[in-house]
DNA sequence: TTCAGAGAGTAAGTTTTGCTAATCCTTCCG
DNA sequence: CGGAAGGATTAGCAAAACTTACTCTCTGAA
């Protein structure tokens, strides 16, 4: 392999060819012609080729010298202009945020933030990737995302991951209920909203965990069956939705994703004397790495617009994080 | 302005990056990985951005690591093919030759001795720059030419630059002969070649120079005429052999041009008892540059090629190298 | 749980280097 | 001719870069 030469020589390089002379360079590194003249020296007996014919009180580039700038001379520009940017990027909030976010939620309240946030700050771009919240903790800990929104409550037991890396503050506090249609609601059911009434009925259930039907039965009636007539499983949202709303069963839903259906009547909660449960959406970033300019501005402006939403103040409850 | 970082330490990032460890780092460039550490805190300080998250015993790069990266990775590729080319043509010649010639030698000789070299070294290619001895030997000087051919004689007096930085070698001595058409010989000298009949008759000269004619004139009389009836002038020697074979008058041509033209006898050489002038081409090269590989070995074939050539050997001398 | 191993970071000491100052050489130019 | 100006060289010193030795923390095996 190639050794490569000491890489500041040829920023010296770079300037003696950029001003034809020793002297000059000099000047513009702020350095003696004498340190000028030993960078050039070592350089080239470093790279084995002559990179000026001296003559007389002038410098003639050889060819290699030529090709050598050829290559030098647009990496000093990029790295100066990429360093610019990086440093910028301090002052105003610019560049490319990576945020993670369960699938519902994400796809739900990120886009139209992002496009409000981009009115403001046109330089900044997102990468939004929803996924499971092991999926998102993982990229997280490689530092594939800038930060992610997790609902910890559903999967507390899938990932194995050491939680002590990450720094978690809860952000909103997501309403499960269960639900189902109108007309399931009263030609199935008959409004009879009892253990032994519920149990023998349909539910529909996600694939990657049924922790949350299991969970409701807990919160509500302190017990669960062992064995729940599931009639469809998936894992989305959307697809559990259609499910209510087609009588196929009962699904645990986030109580404001149907907020319209149930003022409609069209979808009807299936309430106990029991508080609904509660599912914990936390902001979570990687513990050693502080956020950027970006990433700051964006997240509080993200809490502020969280807090504006209709939908999202009536059924799930902000947390204060001031006090956390 | 921006101040750059050490560009040593990008290298040591490079490093980090790639192997995302200090200690693997560390092997690879040969130092402790304490060396690789103090060189990344420090190349973070100058650029004002941490690029790693440190994670226990793992490095997690930041999204400006990956932007730096993404900057330095194809510069160290660059660097590093360009500097194996420039190595490589040293074992083997390759690359682009510069060369300088007098138009009418040049445009005459070279194209075919390029594309017979460049079956034996396809990797070399060539700019062939023809033009007045002035002006090649100020690109010469200027590094905008690996060697000159220079046709010395004609244009002495016209530079007045410094021969000294040169290193001239005498490669053909081209025979200039006075001539005309045959019609001409035979009905307007009317096979007269004295000087008084010559003066009085028609000239074909040289915009850049009428040296030549001087020149031939002092050479066969020692004597020449202040005024001369010179009825073309043009800096172009193929013009001035159609004004020759038009029978517009007589002049100054490198007789290895017009050999087979004097064969059939359509053009007639004016001889007198002095031998003829000569014109001497000199290879040129710059004093303080030792040519690369590919330009000797390019100047050996020329050599050995002009050696062959059967138009050159017979009209002009080519001068015995070894003995200068 | 304990203990060895591995990776990263820190401090101090040593070696290497890069820089300057002084000098020389040559060319350029008034 | 002689001073100015550019480049090369050398010696010596100051500033790095590197190493050694040690700490801290986590990991994985016993």
């Amino acid at each position: 392999m190639l050794i490569l030469p000491d890489l500041n020589r040829l920023r010296v390089f770079y300037h003696i060819f950029a001003e034809q002379s020793l002297v000059a360079a000099s000047k513009t590194l702020n350095i003696t012609p004498s340190a000028v003249s030993q960078h050039l020296k070592k350089l080239e007996s470093e790279i084995g080729t002559a990179l000026f014919i001296r003559q007389h009180k002038r410098l003639v580039p050889t060819p290699e010298a030529e090709k050598l700038l050829a290559i030098i001379k647009p990496f000093f520009h990029d790295l100066e202009v990429g360093l610019r940017a990086i440093n910028q990027s301090r002052e105003t909030p610019a560049g490319r945020l990576r945020v993670g976010a369960p699938l519902v939620f994400g796809k739900t309240y990120f886009p139209g933030m992002f496009a409000s946030f981009r009115i403001m700050y046109p330089q900044v771009t997102f990468v939004l990737k929803l996924g499971d919240p092991a999926v998102l903790l993982g990229m997280l800990g490689d530092g594939l995302l800038d930060f992610a929104l997790v609902d910890i409550f559903l999967s507390q037991r899938q990932f194995s991951a050491d939680l002590r890396m990450y720094r978690m503050e809860p952000v909103v506090d997501e309403e499960l209920i269960l639900a189902c249609s109108r007309n399931y609601y009263e030609h199935v059911l008959g409004g009879d909203c009892s253990f032994a009434s519920l149990v023998s009925r349909e539910f529909i259930s996600y694939y990657s965990n049924d922790l949350a039907l299991k969970s409701w039965f807990g919160d509500h009636f302190g017990k669960s069956s062992a064995r729940l007539n599931i009639v469809m499983t998936v894992d989305n949202v959307d697809a559990v939705l259609s499910g209510i709303e087609h009588g196929l069963g009962m699904g645990i839903i986030p109580s404001h994703l149907v907020h319209d259906a149930m003022q409609k009547g069209s979808i009807v909660p299936v309430t106990t004397t029991s508080t609904e449960i509660i599912n914990r959406i936390s902001l979570v970033q990687l513990k050693g790495k502080q956020p950027s300019l970006t990433e700051k501005t964006f997240l509080s402006f993200y809490k502020k617009m969280m807090q504006q939403d209709a939908v999202v103040e009536k059924f799930s409850r902000i947390v204060d994080n001031e006090k956390v």
